[in-house]
DNA sequence: TTGAAAGCGCTAACAA
DNA sequence: TTGTTAGCGCTTTCAA
């Protein structure tokens, strides 16, 4: 059988209250027992138990993510990055893939309770307001991460989605596009229409009209990007440029303008969102915006373990800036 | 505060004996009763501790799965399929990325034995064998994932790499290349091994002499296709076709190519290993080995769950068969 | 069909 | 500086 505490306390000649002050550091034991305790429990390969010790009223050390899918590489980075910091301040991550489907969040979150995690880090738009209100009844700490929930009350570490929109929009005015279109994910999303905003105001500012031809939505994947930017460039008047609202949509794009023979960043400019690994892989690699990653992986982290360890901890709401990443795929506009 | 099983024996005017047995399926409990305490269940919205469950000595519902990184899409997609057939059977997943660096791998186990997680899967190359011995005497069932351990008496899936090595030389044999060179990522897994192996066969087979010059070595990255491509294209008799043991090494060999004026798949053809989603993305698209990993993340999680379920239930070692996916990469050579 | 009670491994008063 | 002891929330054996 594994060893627990009685056994290490027995052979050590103390009791298990002693044992359990020296793992935890806390209580005054002398030198001298503290390193018998330890001989042994080294001897004996002594693994204690954070399930008895969550049980006894302490933390479980594991955080709860919940994100659309890790294949997604923003979410793999996202997922590397929350799992880093979480790792560092000592709690381990249980990784929930939802696809961004209600029930499996539903389950996923009732499950996490039973397991009770410390706490929540939510990526994805999980859009019962009733089980999320809950949680926060509950104190079961939430925070959330490049998504945007008003109800809720809840830390949260965003990019700044309209700053990111207006750089991408502003590149390409200051480039010369005048006819620019933007594809977006899904216009419910605060992110999009933010996004939206920024390209907007970009384009006015330019002295250039907003054209709701230029606006579309797309589902999200490469063969909806590729969908959409055939019907953009069939239109009469067809974009110069085209902004599309995450990398792997701009991807869809380029391979479908190459597809009918359109050469890119020649006769069309494209911009990204995200800067995942795959915009350096790309030919030509993929001008973006880069969204602050890792320090929003941290960040959230932070957020969160600071209301695990003080549950009145007041909420934050910390909003990075995204930043252009010049690469190949936009250029002035041909004539 | 949360509700506990006293809570609901309470309030239902029964023992705590009886509502454990309802949550749990056990004995036999009247219809009456078992709905009475689903309905004061639900309306407490009473979430059954499995950390108490667990220290009464039942299961954690816990796998930890060790891998190299997340970012790097084949592992992300193992995750991804591992974790699916997990929450299928009920189990979660804790992740950690280990970097393959022995001090992490270490660490991450040391936890997840405290945590008491039912198992762990490992997809990376833990090297410290008395660690894991001890792991198997403490009857902690262990699975691997895409990696041997020759010392280790544990369930295993793989892929057949001497299979893929040889389809993958063979299919460029068959195109007509001649000088086939091949860039592996560590020659000290025996999955390089293998593949060099069977890529050894396929050249012999087709009547080509196997060339010592034409086997590289390359750390795993994109810049280490590159450099490694680079110094083979310097060569004076440079390959006219490149098998690099992974994708992201045949992308890097891609773009250092196509930096010096290479061009693909005219002037040298590349065949990657792994089929992830970026073989897709690049330009030509890569043709590839796939490795099933969807099947293989499923049997990860059957064999291991089985083992949780079964102590001793018998350790199996499942190979599965990779696949030539053609894409446009890889041609006739030129003359 | 139901219940009493011991025990899982640890923590935290409180006492000594 | 160290120990006693009562839980934490659940499972399970045995009895009723």
């Amino acid at each position: 059988m594994k060893p627990t505490i009685y056994d290490i306390a027995r052979l050590a000649g103390v009791s298990t209250a002693t044992v359990s002050k020296v793992f935890n550091n806390r209580g005054s034991i002398s030198d001298k027992t503290k390193k018998k305790i330890f001989e042994i429990s080294e001897e004996l390969n002594y693994q204690p138990s954070v399930v008895a010790s969550a049980l006894a009223g302490k933390k479980t050390y594991t955080i709860g993510l919940l994100i659309p899918d890790v294949v997604n590489p923003f979410f793999a980075e996202m997922t590397r990055n929350i799992e880093d910091r979480a790792h560092e301040l000592g709690f381990n991550l249980v990784i929930c893939n939802t696809d961004n489907d209600v029930n499996k969040e539903f389950n996923y979150i009732q499950l996490l309770r039973q397991k009770r995690v410390d706490g929540i880090i939510l990526a994805t738009g999980v859009r019962n307001d009733k089980l999320l209100k809950e949680l926060i009844n509950e104190q079961l700490p939430i925070a959330l991460i490049a998504r945007e929930m008003s109800i809720l009350s809840a830390s949260t570490v965003l990019v700044d989605d309209f700053a990111g929109g207006y750089s991408a929009a502003s590149y390409l005015t200051g480039l010369g596009h005048k006819r620019i279109a933007i594809i977006a994910e899904n216009l419910k999303l605060a992110s999009s229409r933010e996004r939206i905003r920024g390209y907007r105001y970009a384009l006015e500012e330019a002295g250039i009209g907003y054209d709701e031809r230029y606006v579309k939505e797309s589902d999200f994947s490469l063969a909806g990007g590729g969908k959409t930017t055939n019907e953009l460039l069939d239109e009469p008047e067809p974009p110069t440029a085209i902004f599309a609202c995450n990398d792997l949509l701009a991807i869809g794009a380029m391979q479908a303008a190459k597809q009918r023979g359109v050469s890119i960043p020649e006769e069309l400019s494209v911009v990204g969102f995200d800067n995942t690994v795959l915009a350096a892989i790309t030919d030509p690699p993929l001008t973006t915006i880069a969204q602050p990653i890792q320090a929003m992986g941290q960040q959230v982290v932070d957020l969160i373990t600071q209301e695990i360890n003080n549950p009145k901890s007041i909420k934050q709401r910390i909003v990075l800036l995204p930043e252009l990443i010049v690469r190949g795929s936009a250029r002035e506009p041909a004539e």
